[in-house]
DNA sequence: ACCTGAACACCGTTCAAGT
DNA sequence: ACCTGAACACCGTTCAAGT
């Protein structure tokens, strides 16, 4: 008897702290009920099944990016696309697991580009962008574009930060290789070069190289604008 | 009695063959085995379990980009740049259902960026552009940056490529909505600048899109070598 | 050496039954 | 109105048994 009262809200937020912690192959609809402390089948009353569930849990995730968003407005769309692309890059490194959720689940249209795939967000992106003086094909290509440059980078850091420290599947066997991982299953001598540049693959650059491209696509679109 | 004689190679493109056809998330280890003719459980004495195999389907689906590759050298980083993204491309289209494997399969190592996971393909570029006369930096920075272009683009496009034309989870009524699609569930009253630009957004510009951003980033590397 | 078939522990989802 | 519990059809994986 400690509260059930269930509903959509509370299962998203419980589904999204399971996914953040254990992953999102693991989340069973069986084990977020017990998690809920709740005899499982009684989600199926607040939600249609887990595909739909997985969905309340990417909206929940994108939810916030849109919030307090007209505050950053009254500068330049430079400065908004900055603040857009920041935003989205916290709920990346934060949300490392459940982050993937975006280009696993399926969009509600074709023409929805993820990780810029709450019709919320979008709509504002257009708007404020518009009203910034851009054309309307370029406000489309500047979507289509920054949606394409986020999902990149993005994905790539989300898999980074998300990667277990635990061992991988195969488990280790204790006589063999106490290696500090990196190259573990990989035989460096069929691969002399990537074994010489070892040292500089493995410096991480994730937040530079996203600062970089973020300004030079915004320089992209400047040049194109005066064109 | 029609040839079993499983081994390695044919379960991989028999999978492969399976997920082009029915997705990645409908393969299951009993169904791979009677679609080759086989009791199931015979997979396991050749691939470990499902994880394995869907690494075995990405090497698979990787391993023809290599390949050939050689002949495309002679000219200049640049093109040798261009053939592989043009590659990759193809293999993204081709497979579409089968693409997103790069990013929901962790790699082997964290320095690894898919999609260009591939050791052998990785160790190709980083010893070409070397070759090119490429300082060590720069090799490894264009390594990074190329991956999170292709990843960005690419998986858009299987994205895009791969959807079900078939109707999504809920089932259609018949009596209710007959539209094309695209704009299904969607409300367009609550978001007036999307239903605007509705056909500017629904404008496929993906190809023009892929090669004018790739025009881009080798620029932004010719600039970065001069400085 | 390679495949089979039964078995185990888990799934998603449905539905009648409880309160 | 909301939750439960049994049931159904599926999973991945193990293992003794067949040939």
């Amino acid at each position: 008897m400690v509260r059930t009262h269930l509903n959509r809200e509370r299962i998203a937020q419980a589904a999204l702290d399971f996914i953040d912690e254990h992953g999102s192959v693991s989340l069973s609809m069986r084990k977020l009920g017990t998690y809920l402390g709740v005899e499982a089948m009684a989600i199926y009353r607040h939600v249609e099944g887990r595909e739909a569930l997985l969905d309340c849990v990417l909206q929940r995730l994108m939810s916030g990016v849109v919030d307090g968003l007209d505050e950053a407005l009254g500068q330049s769309w430079q400065g908004y696309l900055q603040d857009i692309a920041h935003r989205i890059r916290d709920v990346a490194i934060r949300h490392p697991k459940a982050f993937p959720l975006v280009v696993t689940q399926h969009p509600a249209a074709p023409w929805i580009r993820p990780p810029i795939r709450d019709l919320d967000l979008i709509e504002h992106l257009l708007r404020t962008l518009r009203e910034y003086g851009l054309p309307d094909d370029m406000v489309v290509d500047v979507y289509q574009s920054f949606s394409s440059f986020l999902m990149g980078h993005l994905l790539l850091e989300a898999m980074h930060a998300g990667a277990d420290p635990t061992a991988p599947a195969t488990a280790i066997r204790e006589e063999e290789a106490p290696a500090p991982a990196p190259f573990g299953r990989i035989n460096l001598d069929t691969h002399p070069t990537v074994q010489e540049l070892s040292g500089l693959l493995q410096r991480n650059t994730s937040e530079e190289q996203f600062e970089i491209g973020l300004e030079a696509m915004i320089d992209r679109i400047e040049a194109n604008l005066r064109s």
